[in-house]
DNA sequence: TCTGGGGTCCTAGGACCC
DNA sequence: TCTGGGGTCCTAGGACCC
């Protein structure tokens, strides 16, 4: 049996920890650059705001009933989530962290499970503050929407449980297929096109059927539907297979100067990210992109290349990705965003000579460990490459952020 | 004027080979 | 002028997730 522990409006519970003032108000959390609603308090749902609203059309309706918006911070985010599963894992030994706000557990071997159940939920809430929901059944997919139909109806208290499928079938009568884990945008309407407009309606077709609709994985969520399980918790996170780094700009970029300093800091946090995780990139590839309704052209492009030995190399990654921009820099287009992709990603242990023997070599090993032991230490941008820009005018809008709280010495709560 | 960021998996189709 | 069959590998792009 599966469990799937999932913080209730994760990002704008965070903000009510720190801020109890927030509790039953309108609260709505922002993307990057305050572009998005990426996180809504029960009151923002209820006022039909739906996720990925541009803030600019709904500002009017987030003015007159007076949401409380606040700019992401994940910083103060990512702590919360740490503390949350460390949590868990101090009640399992088989927690699975999906991501920053969900983690399975497998409960087999528990005999009360809606007890066990209620007790997790119980002891997050107590300490660490944050309200989370937990469905439980025999397969992963259906405990995602047991997860959400406890989450969405008052009568559940925050968890149900299914037994088995059988069990869960009546619930999937009234479930919308396209809130079934796996189902997305594009598959929604092409299944109501066949009248498949609840979770279980699925049940009623043949392997071969659902296969040439949903391809592969299809077969398998309509299996997990009826309760056979095909997905596992998984007990040792497997290495990362792409690192990205992109932001969208403050304003618009025109300038190949100011995208050649974008390119570069996204390079150097890619190359962070890289050492921190002990792998080397053996493929970069670089893309930028205009606004998507400004004046002026439209234009998207992205261009990779191949290394001849893989790196972690902020310097060489940095040369590659600025030569990559140089090829699909056009002059005259107004951009809005660039990023990074490294990939095809391999471990210390695995790394490989090339024919020619040009491995990283000690010496850079040791120059990038230095920049990131001084950056550990001192603060993120004491020691930096000239390459990534001072002035910096397009950088991301944060406008209304929050202290770190629990992430910063300085930033942490008084309490007198 | 203003629409996030970071991931994974699957498939189709091209390149190449014998 | 005629123009096979079968395999592998790689990549780009689509779809999905939070």
């Amino acid at each position: 049996m599966y469990a799937l522990v999932d913080c209730n409006n994760f990002f704008v519970s965070c903000e009510r920890v720190f801020n109890p003032s927030l509790e039953g108000r309108p609260v709505a959390v922002l993307s990057n650059n305050d572009g998005i609603v990426i996180a809504r308090s029960n009151e923002v749902k209820a006022l039909g705001v739906p996720m990925g609203a541009p803030v600019f059309k709904w500002r009017s309706v987030l003015k007159k009933n007076n949401v409380q918006t606040f700019s992401s911070n994940y910083v103060l985010y990512g702590d919360m989530s740490r503390r949350v599963f460390l949590t868990l894992m101090q009640h399992s030994d088989d927690v699975e962290v999906y991501s920053i706000d969900e983690a399975f557990l497998d409960l087999s071997g528990f005999r009360d499970l809606e007890a066990r159940a209620r007790e997790l939920r119980d002891v997050v809430r107590r300490w660490v503050g944050i309200p989370v929901s937990v469905g439980v059944a025999p397969t992963k997919t259906l405990a995602k929407a047991a997860n959400e139909i406890a989450k969405k109806n008052a009568e559940h208290e925050g968890v149900l449980v299914f037994r088995s499928g059988k069990e869960a079938f009546p619930y999937l009568k009234r479930f919308e297929v396209g809130n079934v884990w796996g189902i997305g945008r594009a598959l929604t309407p092409k299944l109501y096109g066949h009248n498949i407009t609840k979770a279980a309606d699925l049940l009623k077709y043949s392997h071969e059927w659902i296969r040439k609709m949903m391809s592969i994985r299809g077969v398998q969520l309509v299996e997990e539907l009826r309760g056979n399980s095909c997905f596992d918790v998984e007990h040792a996170p497997e290495p990362q297979k792409s690192i990205v780094r992109s932001r969208s700009f403050g304003r618009a970029v025109r300038e190949q100067k100011e995208l050649d300093e974008a390119v570069a800091t996204y390079a150097a946090r890619a190359g962070q990210r890289l050492r921190e995780n002990n792998q080397y990139a053996q493929h970069v590839q670089v893309f930028v992109r205009s606004g998507l309704h400004t004046k002026g052209e439209i234009y998207s492009n992205s261009l990779g290349t191949r290394l001849l030995s893989p790196t972690s190399d902020t310097i060489t990654l940095t040369r590659v990705a600025q030569n990559l921009l140089k090829k699909i820099y056009k002059p005259g287009v107004s951009y809005k965003k660039a990023g990074i992709v490294c990939s095809d990603l391999s471990s210390t242990a695995s790394l490989q000579l090339n024919m020619w023997g040009e491995e990283q070599s000690a010496k850079q090993e040791a120059v990038m460990g230095a920049v990131d032991a001084i950056n550990e230490e001192y603060g993120k941008r004491t020691m930096f490459f000239a390459g990534m820009g001072v002035e910096r005018g397009w950088r991301m809008k944060r406008e209304s952020v929050t202290p770190e709280y629990t992430a910063a010495w300085d930033a942490l709560p008084r309490v007198k």
